[in-house]
DNA sequence: CTATGCTATGTTACATTATAACAACCGTTA
DNA sequence: TAACGGTTGTTATAATGTAACATAGCATAG
């Protein structure tokens, strides 16, 4: 058994990031359309705050990030923007690290597998839609009705190995 | 592919649960015994207290069974005792639920895969070691070493379906 | 346009989960 | 029995997350 783990966000090797963000709000954006639910400011912030790398930030860190913005500072606005962006399938959260990352494929609802180095604290996510089929049908071996996945893979990536 | 998931817990059906807590501290007993640590009072207690369901427990929860039973009742004294037990592989932590489980297989040194029932909240580990195998390839594929995995799938299990 | 109702945000307070730091104890062994 | 290392006691605080209710803003029917 193999897991095809196919690469679909770039978090372990240089690349144009300004180009994961854009894309990212623009694909919030028309999803949101889509849906009929609104991106007001303070949600769209708090995504393009959580796209600024591919470090999973905490919710701390981002309500203190919109703080300086001039926004509300109280933990409630970062934990209703979270939940909307989850809700929406638009950012993931980490429970081992009790962090938060985009989501790199926002159109297509599915559970976030990830790798997360333990040096440079990225988060690469994985698209194991073959260990998301191969679990459900263990799953369904127990009659067990999945209903949602937590896979964190902690480690170095090859980078910090070398360093 | 297909994970190939054994049972190594009866969480979900019906068993003698007291053979499980007896077997879980004699295999604890006779691991610390081997490495040279101590199964403290305390520390056997909250693997008993962990075992005495496959529902997995929070901090608090088993520090205020601590206390009723006129252990020490601050903070430390639970997670000090739950550091240990993971440390030692006696127990996982379910990082989604924030609570923590017996492990099933304390002998052979692995990490907890799960199903945890949003309804009766019985955590099954599995013995998913084809699936380990298989993120041990993925992994490799990236450069990637793992330390440490997250797997907590949850969603609703046969018995609470019918139910 | 304006009244109404729904969604979103503001605000205060608090709940839950976890750790830091230092003192006291206790069991082993030199 | 003194000294050391590991364990526990104690106090305080950090970090993460929610409840509950008030206010504001937006969309649409009348």
């Amino acid at each position: 058994m193999t897991v095809t783990a196919t690469l679909t966000s770039t978090a372990f090797s240089h690349h144009d990031h300004n180009h994961c963000i854009e894309s990212a709000i623009t694909q919030a954006q028309n999803l949101c359309k889509q849906r009929g639910v609104r991106l007001t400011r303070v949600r769209q912030r708090v995504l393009e705050l959580v796209w600024q790398s591919h470090q999973p930030l905490g919710a701390y860190t981002l309500l203190s990030l919109l703080a300086e913005e001039g926004f509300n500072s109280a933990p409630p606005t970062i934990y209703r923007a979270l939940e909307f962006l989850q809700n929406e399938g638009l950012i993931h959260k980490l429970a081992s690290v009790n962090a938060y990352t985009g989501c790199s494929n926002p159109g297509n609802p599915h559970e976030g597998h990830f790798f997360l180095c333990l040096s440079c604290n990225q988060a690469l996510e994985l698209d194991t839609t073959t260990l998301q089929n191969s679990l459900q049908n263990s799953a369904e071996n127990y009659g067990f009705a999945i209903a949602q996945q937590t896979i964190e893979i902690t480690g170095y990536c090859a980078q910090c190995q070398s360093a």
